[in-house]
RNA sequence: UCCUGAAUAGCUCAGCCGGUUAGAGCAUCUGACUGUUAAUCAGAGGGUCGUUGGUUCGAGCCCAACUUCGGGAGCCA
């Protein structure tokens, strides 16, 4: 199964057993009576230091152990001389798996601006910063599954390439076979895509729901947990093109049922990352502090782990629209005009309105509900006055919107008349609107942004820092 | 896509009112020192200033376009 990892090395008691480490250094310094090299495998933020005897080994050979390099050493397990670390490894033999040229290698033992960083996303793994949202983004997933599958979820996977359309979440990426220098035309002289590889059109899937609802109406409890992508030319520090979306979706769960669950299931995810991730916390929250040094009193904030157990150990705050709404209008900030676009009923939430009720007004995460149906998709069930739909929307601090979900409508007529409202075609969608006509039932799902959560837990600023390679207008390099 | 700011050494930045040979810190290399902790001290090498065009006797600096990046907004998860 391998070699020992650093991580299991570091735990052992320095007995002088012999160990073998492999990975790659960190920093080399050489001093009169030892050479000290830090290695560091990935499997933990911590380096394991390693030391040699001055003459130990050639001049040449200790010139290919730079920054960088790759490296099998063994030696004795000892408890370490110098203070720092508990125990170290004292070298007997070492091997160079790789050199890494000082002058060519771009991480050098220095801090580096997480923009260069992203130009080097091949090897942005290997800093400490991104080792641990790598690791903290795995334990989350992990979590996730963990979570579901207590719950008695079923993990259902839902197509990728979707020749539906109507989903109106967003802009789609094509999929094709035809060539595009000699594409097929009809008689009319449109694209003839019967020619394509699925004989119609295909696009990139930009929401697993509508399947995901078909799993649900068979299965009662699933969950969908996979990639998304949406072609928007969006450029922010919230967005993706590529992005992994969790989505359950559960059968005889109401709105309220719903918003239960869409909480728990988000404080059991935090709260795994806070007894399995601790090291690489304590890392990002200090990488935050020292950053927030540089920045005004009233501008620092909470530190990470503070911020992670606030919200797990407390109750979101729950209230609908009309209610914000209500708080808005009484707001300072609209009294005072201060914010940009107005405010009244009826109108789709701005980040700064969400913004002011989940940082200034509640600072705790917010649930919105039964939005205005004109603003709300046309899967979502009509509330009794015709007016509002049962959705809801968790909103978090920093981030805004993490999740959006709702009860499904799930009556045959009225969600027919809001499929002609928006304009979609029922044909394209006739197998989802046949889940109403047999065995329907009450229904509800969400949607959660998988980087988005990853933003919050790490105290990452750009959703372009959580995945480990990022895809945005203008960028697929890597 | 819109608004806004930026682009100078491997990295992070400074560069005055347009004027001789473009500076610093970190990194790298060399030396000294040291059971060191992203060690410390000294020295060295390293850039034609994002691209194209323009203004000017003269442009890193002014103007225009383009490209890329940051921040904000919209769309959303």
């Amino acid at each position: 199964m391998g070699p020992l990892q650093i991580k299991e090395l570091l735990q052992q008691t320095p007995d002088a057993k012999s160990v073998t480490l492999k990975g790659w250094v960190r920093t080399k310094r050489e001093s009169k009576n030892a050479i000290f090299i830090a290695l560091n495998d990935g499997s933990t933020i911590h380096n394991i230091q390693a030391v040699a005897a001055p003459g130990q080994f050639s001049a040449e050979l200790l010139l290919t152990v730079t920054t960088g390099s790759c490296l099998k050493i063994t030696g004795q397990l000892v408890e370490s001389q110098g203070s720092g670390q508990a125990v170290e490894v004292k070298i007997e033999d070492l091997h160079v798996y790789g050199t890494a040229d000082p002058e060519a290698y771009p991480l050098q033992p220095k801090r580096h601006s997480l923009e260069f960083l992203r130009e080097i996303a091949h090897l942005r793994p290997r800093t400490n910063t991104f080792g641990a949202i790598l690791r903290i983004r795995h334990s989350l997933a992990f979590a996730v599954h963990q979570y579901f599958n207590e719950k008695r979820f079923f993990y259902l996977h839902t197509p990728i390439i979707t020749a539906s359309d109507a989903e109106g979440a967003g802009e789609m990426f094509r999929v094709t076979t035809l060539d595009l220098d000699k594409l097929p035309r009809t008689e009319e002289g449109a694209i003839n895509f019967k020619e394509d590889f699925f004989g119609r059109e295909a696009n990139l899937t930009v929401s697993g729901q509508l399947e995901g609802e078909l799993g649900a109406m068979a299965l009662s409890k699933i969950y969908t947990f996979g990639p998304t992508f949406r072609a928007e030319n969006s450029n922010t520090t919230r967005h993706l093109a590529e992005f992994w979306m969790i989505e359950p979706e559960m059968a005889f769960f109401e709105l309220e049922d719903n918003m239960d669950l869409a909480e728990d299931f988000v404080k059991y995810v935090i709260r795994y990352a806070l007894e399995n991730c601790k090291d690489d916390l304590a890392f990002l929250e200090n990488r935050l502090s020292e950053e927030d040094k540089n920045k005004p009193q009233n501008e620092r904030s909470i530190p990470l782990l503070e911020k992670l157990s606030f919200v797990v150990d407390n109750p979101f705050e729950r209230l609908t629209y009309t209610e914000a709404i209500d708080i808005l209008l009484k707001s300072k900030p609209h009294k005072e005009k201060k914010f940009q676009y107005p405010v009244g009923w009826g109108i789709d939430l701005s980040s700064e309105h969400e913004r002011y009720l989940v940082e200034k007004h509640f600072k705790k995460p917010v649930i919105l509900t039964n939005y205005p149906r004109e603003i709300k998709s046309f899967y979502m069930k009509l509330d009794d006055d015709g007016k509002t739909v049962r959705a809801m929307d968790v909103l978090f601090p920093g981030i805004g919107e993490i999740i959006g979900g709702s009860q499904r409508e799930d009556n045959y007529e009225k969600l027919l008349e809001r499929v002609h409202e928006v304009g979609i075609d029922p044909e394209t969608i006739w197998w989802y609107l046949d889940t109403r006509k047999f065995g329907t039932a009450p229904h509800s799902g969400f949607g959660l942004g998988f980087e988005r959560l990853v933003l919050f837990v790490t105290g990452m600023s750009n959703i372009r820092d959580v995945i480990p390679f990022p895809r945005y207008p203008k960028s697929a390099e890597f």
